[in-house]
DNA sequence: CACATTCGAGAGCACTGCTCTTGCTTTGCC
DNA sequence: GGCAAAGCAAGAGCAGTGCTCTCGAATGTG
């Protein structure tokens, strides 16, 4: 065990790099070709091995694809945290649709690897736990703005209907306890929201209808983060 | 031409019903197993043919996607529409609502079909021209419901800023000359948000986020509506 | 009735995910 | 330093895929 972190560190570091190139190869074929042509075969090949050698690092298809997908939202959730500490003196109106902005452009920069962690499911796959948290990064910065609004006497309460208050009350004890139960309700709601805007434009249903999509997209963000109470 | 019309139809018709069959049974799998794992051979099997005898009827398992897709985006219209009928006197409001829990209804009921013209697009593939007009149906119901709104003098104007207003313009004399350009912008995002809901429920975002999920949708919907200028 | 068109069946190609066995190399312990 | 053990790549092979081609047989049309 003296030298034992070199020696095992020497295997460890060599599985480390295969899988990483077979990840970066898997990702630039998946940005080739999207996720459902993605073949291990090819991968193995363009990385000049057998396909057999390639279930020594992932044991299925299904398990490569979930590395891609906890990078992905990795990606995802860096870019939108970067473009929320940047614009952190914007005020949190500013600070929303720089996040908006920066997701919108993250998908138009990795339109397979959007699909592959928003767009239809893999039939048989279902995603394990390990996904969770990288999914949730998104989330947590826009939490994170509301919180701060909330904090700063910025944040208005939208109004919610008796009936949905229960939920309301659930959902803000489950993310956000300092909040009111109207504003987390109100939040979960924008954010879906905002994925329907990036999702639309990116699956083409924008076609012919959306042409200054810029605009269009930055407007229809800022509604967005008044609907939840920013302004 | 005097009889041909019934021995040339005995021949079509045979086509049309085996071309039906291979369809249904297409739409079978699909519910069962999602697009990804269709098989033209499977269905094939499944009704007792060969696999090449089924591209006699569909050139590609492309042809065969478009085809669902086509009666997908129909079937999702047609149930808007019966929705919109049906609650055509509970005013602006009440029709939006009930077209938007059509919808969602529709997604739950008809997952797959609903990942397959709403998720991520298959790679290769591009949607012919052929499947626009029904692919459009639930978003001129919505317009129709603006339309009527307008018309009756329910419908507020929302505020567009100087920026967005040329795309606004544009996209009403797009799609509705007769609208105010500002709620013509407000029904694109307002429509592309409400298939935010949905998608983020039916594919696993809203998991042990939102409980109560009709009621939240409906409240959601509903706040979309007077997003979009109506109440 | 004879012809031409249509259709189903089968073989076959190139490809896929995945499994299993066979050796080789590296590693860690005695 | 030597040796057993573990890790690994390679290859063969299985069952399945989309798709093409050819070859008879059925079928509706002139």
């Amino acid at each position: 065990m003296s030298q034992g972190s070199t020696t095992e560190g020497a295997r460890a570091r060599a599985r480390a790099e295969v899988t990483a190139a077979i990840k970066d190869e898997a990702r630039r074929r998946l940005a080739a070709e999207g996720a459902a042509k993605l073949s291990l075969r090819a991968v193995a090949r363009a990385l000049g091995m057998v396909s057999s050698a390639l279930y020594r690092y992932f044991p299925s298809r299904d398990d490569l694809l979930t590395a891609l997908i906890i990078d992905a939202y990795d990606s995802l959730g860096e870019r939108a945290e970067a473009a929320d500490a940047r614009s952190a003196d914007a005020g949190p109106l500013g600070r929303w649709t720089a996040v908006a902005e920066a997701v919108r452009e993250w998908a138009l920069e990795h339109p397979h690897e959007y699909a592959l962690i928003y767009g239809s499911p893999v039939p048989g796959y279902s995603a394990p736990a390990t996904t969770v948290p990288p999914a949730s990064r998104v989330g947590l910065v826009l939490l994170g703005i509301l919180r701060d609004a909330h904090r700063s006497g910025a944040l208005t309460t939208p109004p919610v209907p008796a009936a949905l208050l229960p939920e309301a009350e659930r959902m803000a004890a489950e993310l956000a306890p300092d909040l009111p139960p109207a504003s987390a309700a109100a939040l979960v709601a924008a954010w879906a929201q905002l994925f329907g805007l990036v999702g639309f434009e990116l699956f083409g249903q924008f076609h012919r209808l959306v042409e200054d999509r810029v605009t269009f997209f930055r407007h229809a963000a800022a509604r967005l983060a008044r609907g939840a109470g920013l302004d």
